[in-house]
DNA sequence: CTTAATTTAATTGTGTTCAATTTAATTATA
DNA sequence: TATAATTAAATTGAACACAATTAAATTAAG
């Protein structure tokens, strides 16, 4: 038989469901976050914030593992929306702080429910999201 | 406390590592990529057609949950490099079929150590590969 | 102190990803 | 049969994602 193809079929790889239901699971964000005016990565950035208040562009690229060539223009169209202000750390000018204007930070308030919402319909249940997310988080090595 | 917000916090949510681990283990796949001259897109899409020889752009955006927008750059890019031929079916002519050229096909050879290879990196056991794979398959309803 | 190395963002170019629209072909309906 | 509805790809425009390069600021080394 052709089992000898057999590694590398669709079904019995990692890649393409993982990438697969990564995409679908962001989709399942789309019209909570329309609501707020904000697209996934700048929500994930904007989450970043509401923990900390302010950071730097280095330390919400650590956090997000997304580079400055991502980052810099969601960075920029959060703060066109009012969300947050941009500027130079008076300590090191290589530095760009990032920090919540009221308005981006009261936007938390009309977030709170969405990951609720999404993981309702995710159809996986709480033990199984726990294990789901400890797999994941094995991959990330964090 | 601010519990109130720990729902919004990164580490809780699913989106994020689920998100961030895709990309992680698409970046694993790219070195081995590069030497077949083939994105990871390509590769998803030969896959399917290293296992059927010849599929339509519909079929292909099913198996692999893409679309057309960004299906037909993938395809017009794998007949550039010589790997499929593109016509449309005589039967309906609003079909394209992509179908496998020797060199497209003969790829398969250079390609079948890459799935073990990426998975020696991935630092799961192959009882923790087992469940992240059907859990995966479950969110992806499939 | 001066030069070299490093660090931080920004920029550039390629390749997705997806929503929305368009076009052409086919099928269903009046 | 004409017309309407549906289907399959392609196109368009916006937003990532990332490698590679650049520019400016800081730190380290001679």
């Amino acid at each position: 038989m052709g089992e000898k193809n057999d590694c590398l079929k669709l079904e019995n790889q990692m890649c393409f469901p993982l990438y697969a239901a990564a995409r679908e699971v962001v989709k399942l964000y789309r019209p909570h976050l329309d609501k707020l005016n904000l697209t996934y990565t700048q929500y994930i950035a904007m989450m970043v914030l509401w923990e900390r208040g302010q950071c730097s562009v280095k330390e919400l690229g650590e956090k997000l593992c997304l580079d400055s060539g991502t980052l810099t223009p969601v960075v920029k169209s959060l703060e066109q929306k009012g969300f947050v202000r941009r500027f130079r750390s008076s300590e090191d000018e290589r530095i760009l702080l990032v920090e919540l204007t009221d308005s981006g930070r009261s936007l938390s308030d009309s977030a709170r429910d969405i990951p609720e919402r999404v993981g309702a319909c995710l159809n996986l249940t709480p033990e199984e999201g726990a294990v789901l997310h400890g797999l994941l988080y094995k991959i990330l090595g964090r």
